[in-house]
DNA sequence: AGCACGCCGACT
DNA sequence: GTCGGCGTGCTC
């Protein structure tokens, strides 16, 4: 009797076991009885072994596949995934195929029908029919297989399918080759000796698997050592994967790569249909498409021969899943591109510590390109010390002038700040009571326009209140300024000029991103306002002023990598601001202007603050040198949790070596989410495989404790938020 | 994760 | 009386 031992999309770190009674092979999908219904699950082995009782056994209902649905490569790394991640084999197998693959649908393309002569027909004395010109043309175009669909229409089909002369079929659509009539469109773009240089690096070693760091300031034309290193690529015929961060697929970068190549590029973004990226799956795996461009998840897409694999803006956080599985998508292309032997190139101004770590230890090859295009020049960057300051909606006396005065000369201007909405507090005057939400225990942030109070952890709205709930007052006011408030102020500051408000509030709606983005690119003075979302790969010539309203937030978080992200986004941004014909300034609004790191950042710039950071991190046996593991715990009542993590760390205080460090359990950052109390365990060790293999024996430990049923926990390996 | 079972409070 | 809230247990 032969077992199946087969994977399930359910978060158990277990394989379930079926008879297996007709042929199959590791791989395919199959459909299986699961407690009360059927599942599609993913067979991982076959032998003659089984640890339960074979009388329990069930049986497989059906084989979905005719062959694997995974490759041998992505078979591989999913395999290792899962084990490194520490995350149920059959949640990671799924997460990598398309829904409607993970519901069991045929893994090829639709069937279309099509006309073709029947044996009668194939015999048919065309010249016999004499008078029906339109129905002998279209005997005549299927003998000569030269029919195109638009040339008759559908009562000549059936009048000639009354006669018997021609049937419809069903049959899978051709395939297109590309590779034959592939060409590349004409450039104008001038390379510069950098950027030659970067190519031809990559060029010479594309058969085999290399990481390269692309690491290029702002304005140094890195897209464009894209684009000839995958023109070579697709040359070869060979395909390439491009990742790109969440945000900066926008039609504009579209439009740059499908220029570029007469070659069919496929783009994976969030508008897609459940078919589209189906279809996007079955053209990569059939060789049909040349490039596919996509975020973090295109990851898994699979080729007919990959080439290349390139990761732009590698340091940015949207790469690593931030929940359910937690994968790094950045670290997974590394092992990818291993696993298929193919060089994969990591692009960013600003690299993350982890990646410039490898680059000096010379695990990746660095490829430099320090020239901005156009001769811009560098922006001057001043701080400014608003100790004893009045401010004005975030905003300093010295900042307005300064926005005054290019907004004088018919400038753009941007500022920064990290904080959604009017103000963070909406606060009793009589009694000091705080609106909070009573699912997180958070204050609520208040949003004057659509007069809600918003929940910026669990995403729930709630209407204002009229009085307060505790004394009765109607005296609530709101305390602190977010984004709105800011734009508000502005308004008042500056009634005549252009304010566009970028924030996760104002860009959800479909398209305000790029209307906004048009209207900023027609020039003229313009205020921009915005979080985060507006430093991120968008490009906006005429902006000559940059304000960053809050420094202070980054420079003292807990987290120790706040100030590495300030950092990356500091440089993106005032490497945007100004250009060639005019100089740009950036200016940051600070309590602590004698801050050390903002003062190497600053005056010595983003690779001198990260090879100080670094030294910093190996001082402090933090990442990159140390690997760390977070375990996180929740429940309703907020009682199993902390015993739970509590439990595991003192089984490791127990049995593991004297390496591990452990910090918790405490409770999480964010301690209640959504009616959960939130807790976490923090694990870090020297050495990545000792690590590895302690988690390893805890898992096997946790499944059989009680408690691991009553909370909802997992795994975070590498975090990067805590 | 689903899904069923089973136990308690508050409604037609 | 029963509808439905969620705590608990199980899935080869």
């Amino acid at each position: 009797m032969l077992i199946a031992h087969v994977a399930l999309p359910v978060p158990l770190h277990q394989l379930y076991d079926y008879q297996l009674t007709m042929p199959a092979q590791i791989g395919m999908r199959v459909k299986v009885p699961f407690g009360h219904r059927d599942a599609i699950g993913i067979i991982v082995n076959i032998d003659k072994h089984t640890d339960v009782d074979i009388s329990h056994l069930k049986s497989i209902k059906s084989i979905v596949d005719e062959s694997p649905i995974f490759n041998d490569s992505i078979w591989q790394l999913l395999n290792w995934a899962a084990s490194y991640y520490h995350y149920p084999i059959g949640e990671v197998l799924f997460h990598a195929l398309p829904i409607l693959l993970r519901q069991g649908r045929a893994a090829s393309k639709d069937e279309i029908k099509k006309w073709q002569l029947t044996e009668l027909g194939k015999q048919f004395n065309i010249d016999s029919m004499p008078r029906a010109t339109k129905q002998k043309q279209l005997l005549l175009a299927l003998k000569n297989d030269t029919l195109q669909e638009t040339d008759f229409n559908s009562a000549v089909y059936l009048a000639l399918q009354k006669k018997q002369l021609i049937e419809q079929v069903r049959c899978l659509p051709d395939s297109t080759e590309w590779q034959t009539c592939y060409s590349t469109n004409t450039t104008t773009i001038e390379l510069n000796a950098q950027q030659s240089n970067a190519i031809q690096s990559v060029n010479k070693q594309i058969d085999n698997f290399n990481v390269f760091l692309l690491e290029g300031v702002t304005g140094s034309g890195k897209t464009e050592v894209y684009l000839n290193i995958l023109s070579h690529v697709l040359s070869m015929g060979k395909q390439a994967l491009v990742l790109v961060p969440e945000i900066s697929l926008t039609p504009q970068t579209i439009t740059r790569f499908k220029q570029r190549f007469n070659a069919p590029i496929d783009i994976l973004h969030s508008g897609l249909t459940v078919k589209e990226r189906l279809g996007v799956w079955l053209r990569s795996r059939n060789g049909e498409t040349a490039i596919v461009v996509g975020t973090r998840s295109s990851l898994f897409t699979p080729f007919k021969e990959l080439g290349i694999i390139i990761i732009d803006e590698e340091h940015d956080s949207s790469y690593k899943q931030q929940e359910g599985w937690r994968y790094h998508a950045r670290d997974l292309a590394i092992i990818r591109a291993k696993i298929e032997n193919v060089p994969i190139l990591l692009g960013s101004a600003t690299p993350s510590l982890e990646t410039l770590k490898n680059a000096i230890y010379h695990k990746y090859q660095l490829l430099q390109l320090t020239e901005r295009a156009g001769n811009a020049t560098l922006a001057k960057q001043s701080i400014l010390d608003i100790r004893g300051l009045n401010l004005d909606a975030g905003l300093s006396q010295p900042l307005i002038e300064q926005i005054q005065k290019h907004l004088f000369d018919n400038n753009q201007v941007m500022l920064f700040l990290n904080r959604r909405g009017f103000s963070p507090l909406l606060i009793c005057h009589d009694c000091g009571w705080i609106a909070e939400c009573p699912r997180c225990d958070r204050p609520y942030t208040y949003h004057h326009k659509q007069h809600k109070l918003s929940c910026h952890h669990c995403d729930t709205p709630r209407a204002v209140p009229q009085q307060c709930p505790k004394c009765g007052s109607t005296h609530l006011v709101p305390i602190g300024f977010g984004t709105e408030q800011l734009e508000k102020r502005l308004e008042v500051l500056f009634p005549d000029i252009k304010i566009s408000r970028i924030d996760r509030d104002t860009v959800s709606k479909k398209g305000a991103l790029n209307n906004y983005l048009h209207d900023i690119q027609q020039g003229g003075a313009h205020i921009l306002v915005g979080t985060q979302i507006l430093a991120k790969g968008h490009h906006f010539p005429d902006v000559t002023l940059v304000g960053i309203i809050d420094v202070d937030g980054a420079l003292f978080s807990s987290d120790f990598r706040a100030t590495e992200r300030f950092a990356q986004i500091y440089t993106q941004v005032s490497g945007r601001a100004g250009r060639a014909t005019k100089a740009g300034e950036v200016i940051l609004q600070t309590y602590h202007p004698d801050h050390p790191l903002l003062n190497i950042l600053l005056n010595e710039g983003y690779q001198k603050f990260a090879s100080v950071t670094l030294h910093e991190r190996q001082l402090t046996q933090l990442p990159p040198f140390s690997y760390q593991v977070l375990i996180r715990a929740a429940d309703r009542n907020n009682r199993y949790a902390p015993i739970f993590l509590q439990k595991i760390h003192d089984w490791l205080k127990a049995n593991c070596d004297l390496g591990l460090w452990q910090l918790g359990p405490m409770p999480a950052n964010q301690a209640k989410k959504a009616d959960y109390h939130r807790w976490q365990l923090l694990l870090q060790h020297t050495n990545r495989k000792l690590l590895q293999k302690i988690l390893d024996k805890l898992i096997l430990n946790i499944e059989k404790w009680g408690e691991s049923s009553r909370v909802r926990w997992n795994i975070d390996v590498d975090p990067v938020d805590y």
